[in-house]
DNA sequence: AAAACATACAACCGCGGATAT
DNA sequence: CATATCCGCGGTTGTATGTTT
């Protein structure tokens, strides 16, 4: 009956990955493709449960994977987002190109749920909790879009909104904002001022595309590097900017042996030196 | 300079839906 | 149909790093 348990949870090791787990697990995924996770540690030579390579390499070591701080444009459509979706998280990374739902999640608690309350604003219920007091709170460019955004979105005049907020949602606060999620809520959608996303004209196209959205859901299963090169190249799906910029993992790569990843297809890269240091972190932590 | 405190984020845990047996 | 397991998700924790006292 049923299936094997995902893994025999003895000997398996937990914690913080080490550069050469890493290693061994890009080297398997972009070689195989990842069939079905709990197999991966498996072939891969890994002491892992499944679920934590799964884990490692859709928050880490994915290579379309942004890093870094999230963009002031990034920050805001997470803000509507969330008072739209709620925590759903994988749902609004989803619509955040290169970002995954653990990195937003983070970067919620620790900064976006913050300044919400800073501004007086419930960051739950996006609802203003107390008087805004401080308007002077010298606004930063994040307060300034979340008060338009949000003002507008309360005060139901939808002709001047600049806010990418589901009305609905809010009218029916006391939905829960999973509720707010269908299809049907694109009626009701407004379009962001591009002053709100800094023009960030890619983020706004993808934003209300199903969640199959091609730019994000880039299905590294049974990818080939060859064919993740040709996906990159001929789909406008582009490299992330940070590709470069944050490519610690690449310069594992590089120091592994990039053709032992077969990735010969990114010699054409420019991989910057990047200090042992900055691998040990980035790879550590 | 060091201790205490705060922050950021990677990783783990447990749950629920989907699915294989 | 019942049961066991997989997979993905969201919540939470642990720890490294940064800042303040």
């Amino acid at each position: 009956m049923g299936r094997q348990p995902c893994c025999d949870k003895l000997g398996v090791k937990k914690g913080p990955w080490t550069a050469e787990e890493d290693k061994k697990l890009i080297n398997f995924i972009l070689t195989n493709g990842h069939c079905c996770w709990r197999a991966v540690p498996k072939l891969a030579g890994l002491r892992r449960c499944g679920k934590s390579c799964r884990l490692r390499w859709t928050n880490y070591l994915r290579p379309d994977l942004k890093r870094g701080l999230l963009t002031d444009a990034e920050e805001q459509l997470v803000i509507d987002l969330h008072a739209r979706l709620g925590n759903r998280w994988s749902k609004i990374a989803a619509r955040l190109p290169g970002r995954t739902d653990n990195e937003i999640k983070n970067h919620w608690n620790t900064h976006i749920k913050k300044k919400l309350i800073k501004m007086g604003i419930d960051p739950v219920t996006h609802e203003q909790i107390s008087k805004p007091h401080e308007e002077d709170q010298s606004s930063s460019s994040l307060t300034d879009q979340k008060n338009n955004s949000l003002a507008d979105n309360q005060s139901c005049d939808k002709s001047q909104t600049s806010g990418l907020v589901n009305t609905e949602s809010d009218h029916n606060s006391s939905r829960s904002p999973t509720e707010n999620c269908s299809s049907t809520d694109e009626s009701t959608h407004v379009l962001l001022d591009s002053s709100v996303c800094g023009g960030d004209e890619f983020l706004l196209d993808s934003l209300w595309l199903e969640d199959t959205n091609p730019t994000v859901d880039i299905s590294w299963n049974s990818q080939v590097p060859g064919d993740l090169m040709n996906d990159f190249l001929s789909n406008d799906i582009a490299f992330p900017s940070s590709w470069e910029e944050n490519g610690s993992w690449l310069l594992d790569c590089e120091d592994f042996g990039v053709h032992d990843f077969g990735l010969d297809c990114f010699g054409d890269m420019e991989v910057k030196t990047v200090e042992p240091s900055t691998l040990e972190m980035g790879s550590k932590q």
